[in-house]
RNA sequence: UCCGGCGUAGCUCAAUGGUAGAGCGGAUGGCUGUUAACCAUUAGGUUGUAGGUUCGAGCCCUACCGCCGGAGCCA
């Protein structure tokens, strides 16, 4: 079928041409003046198409005037200047197929708002609201543009491992990869499972980050980011917390802490700007009903380069408020997620970068700084989302990389080809994660993670 | 996993331990170049599950399941 698709349709002005659109329906308004009005949405853009469907239509009795929320339908008609308020274009139909109907009684999706817990139990059916629509557009938005940033920049996108045989990354619970019968495993003769006997001929999981495999190719291709799902099999029941996510890590050779701050603060500045100029529709939606502050928050984003302050800074600030938190504030212990709301919310209204925590609650791979009390790490924490990256310069020194291992309980052993990169060509090194939802999120001022990926896998939730 | 809240019509929610209701949505009719239309009529219920207390439980008690919010884990 040749189609023309509304977002384009609605910016035209030669009045009088032929147009086939199609779509599914949004609403319909009957006149008695011998007429409907069909709304019209496909998916292109935020906006719908005006339909004036005549009675003198042949399919109108028996059709169109029963045509319910839903229904599939494509249009051919006249394009003509809209007489009524709220559009510039509608369309006067010569022709209405009806490609598929609905039973009104039956179909779950409303014309008036619905909860979004309620369209999560209906996710196959919830892209067809105004707000699943534009998160999907908003979310095809930020992931054209993270291509367009790194690929800018020359980043070589590499594609990691989905499957990995890492199983100690330190990021968390895995899920594991295996092709044994549960019920009757193979077992060894101490009655262990033997893995071996395995898919893989060992022990393999879901990854949980790309990071490590990244980082081989950024000690070759210089440059890399890796964009692709993750999985962490914790038992996290937050609205900011999935079992199955997207993250995107650039990792940069020859480079520090600093260029890693630099990169990561460039980076959200140019999804944001990115979102603002191309999503004007949907974030003008996201604007009056979910979150009155999105646009300013995002326009005020602008060009200021966001607060970064140490972690030990950071925790004077936090002492120095006067502020009582409910758990208080002491060198050496992580910041709480009350903590960072506080610093990004309250004192900076913000973006903030905190860097250089201490090394003790930091994983191995990160670098030790020469205090030897801290670790070259950041988090950019974003007001009302929290922590949306995690980063650090990598240590790329092999003697305490190896003492670092031992201290936090790591076998070298497992990670001999990691360990290479230090053995040969070893360089300074940085990079980070990026929550991909976490992003949407803060794009859309949508509360729920669940809600901005299309099929959200949480604890006891994989449908679909 | 821990703390708190919730679970009643298709949806959103009411209902002192005493006859289960409203709005929206649906159907039907009316009216109108309409914009989340409006007016009238009407259909629609195993009150999450299983026990218990009571003359009597949507309401009180116990357990379980699920959902939501907060915390932890993190991105």
């Amino acid at each position: 079928m040749k189609r023309e698709l509304i977002t384009h349709v609605l910016t035209r002005s030669d009045f009088g041409a032929t147009v086939t659109v199609a779509g599914w329906l949004r609403s319909r308004r009957d006149s008695k003046g011998g007429f409907s009005f069909l709304a019209l949405n496909d998916g292109s853009c935020f906006a719908n198409l005006q339909v004036v469907a005549d009675d003198t239509l042949p399919n109108y009795a028996d059709e169109l005037a029963h045509l319910a929320t839903g229904a599939a339908v494509s249009v051919t008609g006249t394009l003509v200047a809209s007489p009524g308020k709220g559009q510039q274009v509608e369309l006067k139909a010569d022709a209405v197929v009806l490609h598929g109907g609905v039973d009104p009684e039956a179909y779950p999706l409303q014309k008036k708002r619905m909860s979004f817990e309620r369209l999560r139990e209906i996710a196959h059916l919830r892209p067809r609201t105004n707000t699943f629509g534009a998160v999907a557009r908003v979310r095809n938005a930020l992931m054209a543009a993270t291509h367009q940033f790194f690929q800018e920049q020359d980043f070589i996108c590499v594609h990691t491992p989905i499957i990995t045989g890492s199983d100690c990354e330190g990021a968390g619970d895995m899920f594991a990869v295996t092709t044994l019968n549960p019920a009757d495993p193979p077992r060894s003769e101490s009655g262990a499972v033997d893995y071996a006997q395995d898919f893989f001929a060992r022990r393999t999981f879901l990854t949980v980050s790309g990071q490590l495999e990244g980082e081989t190719y950024a000690s070759a291709l210089g440059r890399i980011y890796t964009f692709g799902p993750t999985f962490r099999a914790e038992n996290s029941n937050t609205r900011r917390h999935l079992a199955e996510f997207w993250m995107v890590e650039p990792e940069m050779a020859f480079a520090d802490l600093s260029d890693d701050a630099d990169l990561a603060e460039a980076y959200i500045r140019h999804l944001v700007k990115h979102c603002l100029n191309h999503c004007e529709a949907d974030l003008a939606f996201f604007n009056q009903w979910v979150d009155k502050t999105l646009l300013a928050r995002l326009t005020a984003l602008g060009d200021a380069p966001y607060h970064r302050l140490s972690y030990t800074e950071a925790v004077d600030c936090l002492v120095r408020s006067g502020q009582t938190f409910e758990y208080p504030v002491t060198w050496g212990c992580d910041l709480q997620s009350e903590h960072e709301r506080y610093l990004t919310e309250t004192v900076f209204e913000q973006p903030v970068i905190v860097t250089d925590f201490p090394e003790a609650i930091k994983p191995f791979y990160m670098r030790l700084n020469d205090d030897g009390k801290t670790a070259a790490a950041m988090d950019v924490l974003l007001p009302h989302v929290g922590e949306i990256i995690g980063g650090s310069q990598r240590e790329d020194r092999l003697d305490v990389l190896l003492e670092r291992m031992r201290i936090k309980g790591v076998d070298p052993e497992t990670y001999s080809w990691y360990l290479d990169l230090r053995r040969f060509g070893s360089v300074p090194h940085a990079g980070f994660g990026l929550g991909f939802e976490r992003m949407v999120q803060f794009c859309t001022g949508m509360q729920n993670i669940r809600d901005v990926i299309p099929f959200p896998r949480t604890p006891r939730n994989a449908d679909f």
